[in-house]
DNA sequence: GCGACAG
DNA sequence: ATCTTGTCGC
């Protein structure tokens, strides 16, 4: 038979048809969001304790060039550290983030030997207009357990002030208007991990992407905060994939 | 028309 | 995200 456990295991596209293609229009790819965030399962089921191996990833840019790159930690320590160049075929465009970085995500995830037990995006989750940002779209593509990290909110509104939290203190973020949820649900969190060296008082907005509930997204992200406002996993991601950036750079 | 907007 | 020097603060 042969090794059919690690064919079985690695990170792999499930479901291919949410690819994220460039080709579609702005209303296709909002409507693909909508058939995303149906399949998305933000229900919990596990404990914090179980994801002991979690990933993180980012992308860098240069001209049409993204880099992706993933790092995977075990108990804090990175067990694996991979990344690809792709091309950048859409433009920023707010709440269709996935169309521009998710393929190049998505890229870098497949060239991981080892499968994390969770992936942390640099961006939103839930907390996303129609529920299906970055961290849900390549979370419910590989049918992974996904959790979106932002630096700044979307949307939605934070129930209580969010200036001057403290560390490790959180506050729950709801669905308004804008969001096409019924309102007051819970889309995420706003985590006061460390503050900069400065002092600065902006949180972090933790939201479920696939396979976790809220509450499950950020105490994950706790855990795996060490001495920097962002988790270990993604601020790794970021510097790695800012050092091969370096290496494009050169080459051009 | 005005305001808001992950990376 | 990216372009960038000096500089405020612990």
């Amino acid at each position: 038979m042969g090794d059919y456990t690690h064919e079985d295991q690695y990170m792999k596209i499930r479901r291919p048809w949410f690819r994220p293609d460039p080709e579609l229009d702005r209303g296709e790819m909002e409507e693909m969001q909508r058939e995303i965030a149906e399949e998305a399962d933000w229900s919990g089921g596990l404990e914090v304790e179980e994801f002991s191996v979690v990933a993180g990833v980012d992308q860098a840019f240069h001209g049409d060039k993204a880099v992706s790159a993933a790092v995977v930690l075990r108990d804090g320590e990175v067990v694996e550290r991979v990344d690809a160049v792709t091309e950048v075929e859409v433009p920023y465009v707010p709440g269709l983030l996935a169309y521009r970085e998710g393929a190049a995500a998505a890229a870098a995830l497949q060239r991981l030997e080892l499968t994390p037990d969770a992936v942390l995006f640099d961006g939103s989750g839930r907390i996303h207009y129609r529920q299906a940002g970055l961290a849900t779209h390549v979370g419910v593509l590989f049918d992974a357990h996904a959790v979106g990290v932002a630096k700044n909110l979307l949307c939605g509104y934070p129930v209580d002030e969010v200036d001057g939290l403290q560390e490790g203190e959180r506050v729950r973020v709801e669905a308004d208007g804008d969001v096409e949820a019924p309102a007051e649900t819970t889309l995420g969190y706003a985590f006061q991990g460390k503050q900069d060296s400065s002092g600065r008082i902006n949180p972090l907005y933790v939201s479920p992407g696939h396979r976790l509930d809220a509450e499950t997204a950020v105490s994950l992200v706790e855990s795996t905060v060490s001495a920097y406002k962002l988790p270990e996993p993604v601020r790794l991601a970021d510097e790695h994939a800012d050092d091969v950036k370096e290496e494009v750079v050169r080459d051009s």
